[in-house]
DNA sequence: AGCACGCCGACT
DNA sequence: GTCGGCGTGCTC
């Protein structure tokens, strides 16, 4: 009988020494272990036990002695040999190890023993969360770990998850309620209800027709569709105006796909944002459809990757990571507001979905579909260059008008001795609403709108102790929080340096809202901050008062400018338009266009014509005047003179190296020796410059300083290869030891 | 990253 | 003598 061995990625390899490991495989397992499957490994100097995941398997190795598989995870692969491919593509495009692209590949649920019998028919579910930080958690494992073991092992599950409902925690722990009381009464874990998204049951509802087309969608439709039958990989570009019906041409295609016998996957940017679509998916598609995202339980998840894995739901929908959904037979994959950050993902492996999507696409003979009202500028440069197909939706469906946009000079404002956040004009505007029953929405275009805390008396503020941001406070948990770490800490009752009385600083919508409430006495408004650590699903709850209840204004950050379609708003303001403007970010000028005209977008989606003011302190600015004039072509055409004059992506590729560590100098001298490592590569590359060093925005998290040098360039092969080679020379060196590198494709921040 | 090996000083 | 400090190098 042939010796057995298997080449396989390891979970313990950092990047730099993640390669391809040889194992025997005993006699035993010879018939469980195949490509795809995960299994148990010794590794390294104290042989201690990873996982790993088995990439090929040979009959001979070049390695002397070789260790031994020591146990078999699955019973059957759980990637397929395609999929192992593409992780092995994501080492190589995200520089990430192949492990790390394995577990974002797989649902979290594969990692714990289940039994077939849970599922409660509740409507609401009881979830724990962890009240404390991580590093407190940890030193409360120390203290608990051998009086209470039951303890223990919920308090783990949680560091790992944050959050999870208390009946898949107890099942897979095997912990009784006791033990989680605990724990809760001892301030580590809290409870709260939340409303779980339980799939509507659409088996006995009528299923609704698919969507009759109009001209334009039929003409898009038709493009689509040619390149959908022509069996070869393809990657289009859906440009359509708000509420020009660019779900109802997806839903078409998706439809045919469906009927040819293959697979749909579609993306969204969030889903809790998109409630009405996927409603409509279902109602068309019933029990095909599948849903992918990050709310649902840990189990809910696992549920619903089995029934794609099996073939039983051929239509995906799903956020960033919807995107490894295991379909057979892929025959379009959908990108609805490609623009949107959320496809990319901000922690290791730093994979962009829409980079996997072409792959998978391309891999498979699929077709691409990017779509969008503002496309992302270089998506526009691709589909202008010819290397995507382009199709679009001219007008909005049932001949709707766009609203009329009025611009508000916030500094004659000003000048008129009117110093605050809502215009005259704007004020008229909302008191004419306010008098007609319909609703307006105003939108504070402003990041960090959360609540800090000062002394009034001697203007302490509250800091992270691991973090160069300031804290903030959350009403739900009472508490001091960090953004970037997780810190928390109790809100003293008085300034810990001076013993004053403290104060709140509202956050910018609380302002707003102070303002409004003087404003309009006596009517009722509603806010909606960009809170992270909100209960799950209290955005819906909101949106739906606002709704049902009219309420005449609602106020709020980032999150009122998607996907919101409420009939009887014919009024939106944007406060501050040109907030966004200038960070510093060669994106800027994008944002702050695609956040304009989505915002506007929301005005006027019933019967009633709608209306929007924009109020900025830069009138003249071009990029204001167009989003005004929802006219991105001109925006593109200005835009893309811009960036070639900055020498910007898509004109160049832009990649970075990120060092950090503890030792604020020691990371400044790598991420100079990595300069000049790259400088020195740089002048082997056509037309390629290395910028930096430079440090983060919040150069401290969670006590590590962090730096970061830039690569621009157009050959991105040559490029990543030099990166590669970095990150691996200065994580052998010792001088660095301590200080941990990575790579990236463009980061957002 | 994590772990053993090894080569030095301090202590029983 | 030997326990333990950390610098060095490897991980099939």
């Amino acid at each position: 009988m042939p010796i057995c061995i298997a080449k396989i990625a390891v979970s313990a390899a950092t990047y730099s020494i993640d390669r391809p490991y040889d194992y025997l495989v005993p006699g035993d397992m010879v018939s469980a272990v195949a490509v795809g499957t995960r299994v148990i490994v010794p590794f390294g100097k104290g042989n201690r036990s990873c996982e790993g995941i088995v990439l090929a398997l040979r009959d001979s190795s070049e390695y002397a002695s070789l260790k031994s598989i020591v146990s078999v995870l699955d019973r059957e692969n759980v990637l397929t040999e395609s999929q192992v491919k593409l992780a092995l593509f994501m080492r190589e495009r995200f520089f990430c190890t192949v492990y790390e692209a394995v577990r974002a590949m797989l649902p979290a649920g594969l990692w714990f023993k289940r039994d077939g019998k849970r599922r409660s028919t509740d409507k609401t579910v009881e979830i724990a969360s962890l009240a404390i930080s991580s590093d407190e958690a940890e030193a409360f494992l120390e203290a608990k770990r051998l009086r209470s073991p039951q303890q223990s092992a919920l308090l783990e599950l949680l560091c790992c998850f944050e959050s999870l409902p208390v009946h898949d925690m107890l099942l897979h722990t095997g912990a009784k309620r006791p033990s989680l009381n605990a724990l809760v009464k001892c301030g580590a874990v809290i409870l709260s209800q939340r409303e779980i998204y339980r799939r509507p049951d659409y088996k006995t509802q009528e299923r609704l027709p698919l969507p009759q087309l109009n001209d334009s969608q039929e003409q898009a439709f038709r493009g689509l569709h040619a390149l959908l039958r022509q069996d070869k990989a393809s990657a289009a570009l859906l440009f359509g105006v708000t509420g020009s019906g660019k779900t109802s041409v997806y839903m078409r295609l998706i439809d045919e796909v469906l009927r040819a016998g293959r697979c749909a996957v579609l993306l969204v940017p969030e889903i809790a944002l998109t409630p009405q679509m996927l409603a409509a998916f279902s109602a068309r598609f019933g029990d095909e459809v599948a849903v992918l995202h990050s709310s649902l339980s840990v189990g809910e998840r696992y549920d619903e990757w089995k029934r794609v894995k099996r073939g039983e739901a051929r239509l995906v929908i799903g956020t960033r990571s919807a995107v490894f959904a295991p379909v057979e037979k892929l025959g379009i994959m959908i990108i609805d507001e490609e623009q949107e950050e959320t496809y990319k993902s901000e922690n290791a492996p730093r994979y962009d979905a829409r980079e996997v999507a072409k792959y998978l696409c391309a891999k498979s003979g699929s077709l691409l579909l990017l779509g969008s009202a503002t496309p992302e500028i270089s998506s526009m440069h691709k589909a202008r260059s010819g290397s995507y197909h382009y199709f679009e939706l001219p007008e909005r469906y049932n001949e709707q008008l766009l609203p009329s946009v009025q611009i508000v000079d916030m500094k004659r404002e000003l000048r008129r001795g009117n110093g605050g956040d809502i215009s005259t004009f704007l004020r008229d505007e909302l008191r004419e609403n306010i008098d007609r029953g319909e609703q307006s929405i105003l939108f504070l275009n402003r990041r960090g709108a959360s609540k800090l805390v000062g002394c009034g008396e001697c203007g302490y503020t509250f800091r992270c102790p691991k973090c160069s941001v300031s804290l903030t406070y959350h009403s739900a948990r009472k508490r001091l929080m960090c953004h970037y770490c997780g810190y928390s800490q109790r809100l003293p009752a008085f300034c810990p340096d001076c013993g004053g009385e403290l104060r709140f600083v509202g956050s910018g919508t609380q302002h707003v809202e102070d303002e409004l409430r003087e404003l309009f006495p006596g009517t009722e408004i509603l806010r909606m901050d960009t809170d992270t650590v909100t209960p799950v699903g209290s955005h819906e709850r909101l949106l739906d008062r606002f709704r049902d209840e009219k309420i005449p204004i609602m106020i709020g950050t980032q999150m009122v400018t998607k996907g919101l379609n409420f009939e009887n708003v014919t009024l939106v303001g944007v406060l501050c338009a040109d907030q966004s403007l200038y960070s510093g970010d060669y994106r800027a000028g994008e944002r702050t266009f695609s956040l304009i005209t989505q915002v506007v977008g929301r005005s006027g989606r019933g019967e009633k014509p709608g209306r929007a003011v924009i109020q900025t302190f830069t009138p003249e600015n071009q990029t204001i005047l167009q989003a005004a004039q929802q006219n991105y072509k001109d925006f593109y055409e200005s835009e893309i003179k811009l960036r070639r004059l900055q020498n910007a992506p898509p004109v160049v590729e832009r990649y970075t190296l990120t060092a950090s560590g503890q030792k604020e100098e020691q990371v400044e001298l790598a991420v100079r020796y990595l300069f000049d490592l790259l400088s020195l590569a740089a002048k082997e590359i056509s037309e390629c410059t290395v910028l930096g060093p430079a440090p983060l925005g919040v150069v401290k998290v969670n006590n590590r300083f962090r730096y970061r040098v830039t690569m621009l360039g157009s050959d991105a092969a040559a490029i990543r290869k030099t990166l590669a080679a970095a990150v691996t020379e200065c994580g052998s060196d010792k001088r660095f030891r301590g200080v941990s590198v990575y790579a990236d494709h463009d980061p957002t921040d």
